[in-house]
DNA sequence: TGTACATCAGTGAACGCGCGTTCACTGATGTAC
DNA sequence: TGTACATCAGTGAACGCGCGTTCACTGATGTAC
């Protein structure tokens, strides 16, 4: 059953979109093939008219997830351009709770360090556009402001923190909700005092 | 062949050590059973006359990874006792190249977070004893110190900068040496200005 | 201390299962005339 | 604008493979006498 080239791009797009929440939910690993074609709503028997294989999708799926994150950062063009509500936002217990459609770097970078090159390639490219993105919207340093550093060494020390604790915080939700959500306070106003005009 | 019970008692440590390494270096699900065995000088039938199932064994291996790094925390009990050179270690090259014998929140806090109960239970419990062993080394906060907060709160801005540091190091790293190179120093710096007397 | 025997750590072949991938087939699409 | 046919997105059964796990078997250990 053939169909027409618009609903094929769709189904394309479908299986991306598909792939870049289940991946990040459950792990690259752990991403069936026939998982994915069944939440686009194919069988699996469709799959390969699309993709090489299941690491183009992943590449593809990847890529995408970065884009949006990304795009989501330059949005915050909005007057007063502070990053203090994409910081609030980020280490939100709705944040925590559903890494599928989440930051991209939380849910993959450890897979991702296991994984091979090409893979390797698309994050890589996509952690430096991240952190220029959340650079440019961090103030300017003060210029005479002390060991801050500079606006980019700010923004991948503030970047980090936000990474490391969105994952901690993921780690421990399940059995410890309590040191779950310390994690998320702590890092929060760890993260804002960074992100205003330099300490 | 049966062996003396010393020597069946040193093969299940080894069988412990062997999985705590793999898993920290290739993952969760990446551990296999055959492999650990080899790993440990065995074959894999004799593996369950040690362990009642895989999962048995990564619970051993995560609880064992743990107490080796809080062990390592709590010897820094040496004149001093600052966290500068744990935080040098932890963000130098050497530990982002060998995730096998490193931090295991760095390398398995995203496995853990998709996970079974029983292992986030193990892991939540390290998590809780690894910020309180950091807290301990930490310099206590200046009664008249600003927004720096709570010693155990800065314990926690400090590890999630460094977790997210080093995962973020890791996962750049055979793509964009300078890229990782750059996330390692600031982090550094970042961190052991949170090390210091409070800021 | 010596002998007889039950125990059980270790071996290696075999199992079921789910995965990524392939394939013959279907039938609507889209093109050539 | 119609008609005839090649294309190819989608289907569902089947494949090889590696995984976790099981099992009959081996033979040194360690115990009972």
């Amino acid at each position: 059953m053939k169909v027409t080239k618009e609903i094929a791009q769709q189904h394309h797009d479908d299986l991306v979109q598909a792939a870049s929440h289940i991946m990040r939910k459950r792990g690259i690993e752990a991403t069936g093939v026939s998982d994915v074609c069944r939440a686009a709503g194919l069988t699996h028997g469709a799959f390969y008219r699309h993709f090489e294989s299941k690491e183009a999708l992943i590449l593809e799926a990847c890529a995408a997830a970065f884009q949006w994150t990304i795009t989501d950062i330059d949005d915050v063009d909005a007057p007063g351009r502070s990053a203090l509500p994409l910081i609030e936002r980020y280490l939100s217990t709705a944040h925590r709770d559903a890494p599928g459609s989440g930051c991209p770097v939380a849910a993959l970078a450890c897979d991702v360090s296991r994984g091979g090159t090409p893979l390797a390639d698309v994050f890589s490219s996509g952690i430096r556009r991240y952190i220029d993105a959340f650079a440019e919207v961090l103030p300017e340093t003060q210029s005479r402001a002390r060991a801050a550093g500079s606006r980019r060494a700010r923004a991948i020390k503030t970047l980090s923190g936000m990474v490391g604790a969105l994952i901690l915080a993921r780690a421990a939700a399940r059995s410890d909700p309590e040191l779950s959500a310390e994690i998320l306070e702590a890092a929060r106003k760890g993260a804002q005092e960074n992100a205003k005009t330099s300490s």
